[in-house]
RNA sequence: UGGGUCGUCGCCAAGCGGCAAGGCACAGGGUUUUGGUCCCUGCAUUCGGAGGUUCGAAUCCUCCCGACCCAGCCA
């Protein structure tokens, strides 16, 4: 008997729409919404929420709204919107024709705030910004009644009236719900609905002066989608009763709120506010940085979809705080290129080798093959000549243990080409290691040896005359330390200096002329690199660094310097 | 000192009374013209702690310990 069964992880989540779907709520629909606020760029932790509410949407046969939270026209801006919707494209998921914006609501929202004032449920209240923090009390004493708790309906409906109109100025008064003053919950001491706010909004322009809170808007909104399950973070555990009440009071659609764990990322933040600091401190070039978790940042580095997708479902789903290791997402991040990346070979740090009984000006050209993972992504040619540049640290004069690469007297392979073996070394007058002279031996072309003899080691390498130079990025982790937020000092005191290394005399095959800039590559030994979207032109070709390839040597290396110590 | 939530391997995380899934990391070994990939193997007698209920508990009960969140006219 064939077994299928390909479904993702279970978690409590999905436990919960299955209970449901089991006892017939709402006749067994799913129906989802990601919400983001307009006010930033996308990470990705907002990835994972993505990722939770279309593919829980999908998984249950339901739908996703992609709806725009965007109550604080101070803060919100319509270039991040486009932006948002680019990234949440870029993941791969679609909302179709179901785009909506808080805003949209605003007129709805002004109706269900005039029914909660003529149920006695919501007053006008003037105490200033203090006094309202004032009279709210603290986490262990009650806070006490407003003076202007006890208005008349009439009295708060044509005040509520004037506050829409525009007869006050900012902060002159407030909406607030009337619950109750002493309850342990902050959330329920009579919360404000409605602050005024003379700013022009990115979408309704200056319609209102007048702007719902979020305690106000999301359930609601949620509710007039017929949104079935509400997912958002452990921050609005405490909100969950204030959501329910506005419902039940409003008596309108009941959407459900489920609080999950948002993601902590080891060596990077998750936070809008922080990122938004390295920008504007110039830690980081922009947003789209290529060392920012945000999508457009992991994008530019070489990131695919694909790999961001499966990370998602692979750290699972929870109520746990937890930081999650970024060596999970690197390993998917090298799972995906290992299968679809185009080999090449590139030199990043050059180091010039003669081949002295190699003809002069004789050039071959070698069959290397693109991808071993895939045959179908064919062959190319290789030009190979008597003057060729291999990686700086595969050549040592005295190798340490362990050490397979080239070395005075050592045979090594040139990957695709010939065997050859070190003979002489030049060295200018500071002793360093200029070039290295070698012999090859003929009957290794290819890269096998018809007597069976065999190399520890093959070597990139890039024929000098035929090379082209470039510019490379080598991009590290953003942060020294695992959780910068948990040092007693500021995060940016934790930036890890060598995030960036810019290279540019590398020599790269002359294949790469035309390297496209949506193509990865492997750039083999060496790890996964993308064109830079932005700087790379024919002029001058800049290339970021996705990630290293998992690199055996470079541990054992580590682990050698720790015996010594 | 109020309220809410969480605590299963180094990091995530299944498990929902029948005797500890999986992934990452790590350690060994095999294959290999990438010290890559791939393939094997190992990796919690134990589920924050202590009691209790039960033939039987990570799963139920009690108490204790620890961590996080809530006092924006932000979301």
């Amino acid at each position: 008997m064939a077994k299928k069964e390909s479904t993702s992880p279970s978690n409590f989540i999905k436990n919960i729409v299955e209970e449901d779907i089991r006892a017939g709520k709402h006749n067994g629909r799913i129906h989802t919404r990601f919400p983001p606020e307009p006010n930033g760029y996308l990470h990705i932790g907002h990835a994972k929420a993505i990722c939770l509410n279309f593919d829980l949407a999908a998984e249950y046969k339901g739908l996703c709204n992609l709806r725009f939270d965007d109550t604080n026209p101070t803060k919100e801006e319509t270039k991040y919107v486009e932006a948002i919707k680019e990234d949440i494209h870029w993941l791969g998921f679609d909302w179709d024709d179901r785009l909506y914006y808080a805003s949209d609501y605003f007129k709805i929202l002004y109706e269900y705030a005039l029914k909660l004032i003529e149920k006695g449920k919501a007053y006008v209240c003037d105490l200033s910004p203090d006094k309202i923090r004032e009279y709210r009390g603290t986490l262990t004493e009650s806070g006490k009644n407003s003076p202007y708790r006890n208005r008349t309906v009439e009295e708060n409906l044509e005040l509520f009236e004037k506050m829409k109109n525009g007869k006050f100025e900012n902060g002159k008064c407030v909406l607030r719900a009337k619950i109750d003053m002493s309850s342990p919950n902050m959330n329920m001491r009579d919360p404000i609905m409605y602050r005024i706010l003379h700013t022009k909004h990115h979408r309704t322009g200056d319609k209102w002066c007048i702007y719902p809170s979020y305690d106000f808007t999301h359930g609601q909104s949620d509710s007039i989608e017929k949104i079935t399950h509400s997912l958002c973070d452990l921050g609005f555990e405490g909100h969950r009763p204030l959501y329910n009440w506005f419902i039940e009071n409003l008596e309108i659609f009941p959407s459900r709120q489920i609080e999950f764990a948002r993601l902590n990322l080891s060596y990077t933040v998750l936070s809008k506010r922080k990122l938004r600091e390295l920008v504007e401190g110039n830690f980081v070039s922009g947003w789209d940085d290529p060392r920012m978790p945000t999508l457009s940042g992991l994008r530019k580095r070489g990131f695919t979809q694909k790999s961001i997708r499966d990370f998602c479902e692979r750290i699972g789903m929870a109520k746990a705080e937890s930081l999650v290791d970024i060596a999970l997402l690197e390993h998917c991040l090298r799972e995906d290129l290992n299968k679809r990346a185009q080999r090449v070979m590139a030199v990043l740090n050059p180091l010039k080798i003669i081949i002295d009984n190699y003809p002069e000006g004789k050039t071959e050209e070698l069959d290397a093959v693109n991808n071993p993972e895939d045959a179908s992504m064919g062959m190319r040619k290789v030009p190979f000549s008597k003057e060729i540049f291999i990686e700086q640290n595969d050549f040592m004069e005295e190798p340490p243990k362990k050490f397979w690469r080239l070395s005075p007297g050592k045979e090594v392979r040139l990957r695709y080409a010939y065997f050859i073996k070190c003979e002489k070394v030049v060295k200018d007058a500071a002793g360093n290691v200029v070039e290295v002279h070698c012999t090859y031996d003929p009957k290794t072309k290819g890269g096998n040896a018809p007597d069976g003899r065999k190399v520890k080691a093959t070597l990139h390498w890039v024929s000098a005359k035929q090379a082209i130079n470039a510019e490379v990025r080598q991009y590290d982790r953003l942060f020294s330390v695992e959780n910068p937020l948990a040092e007693q000092d500021d995060f940016k005191e934790y930036l890890n200096s060598d995030s960036l290394k810019i290279l540019t005399n590398c020599k790269l095959e002359p294949s790469l002329e035309n390297a496209k800039s949506d193509t990865q590559y492997q750039f083999e030994r060496l790890g996964y690199f993308l064109i830079d979207s932005k700087d790379s032109s024919n002029k001058k070709l800049v290339f970021n660094r996705t990630v290293t390839l998992r690199d055996t040597w470079a541990r054992i290396q580590k682990a050698q310097k720790s015996d010594k110590k």
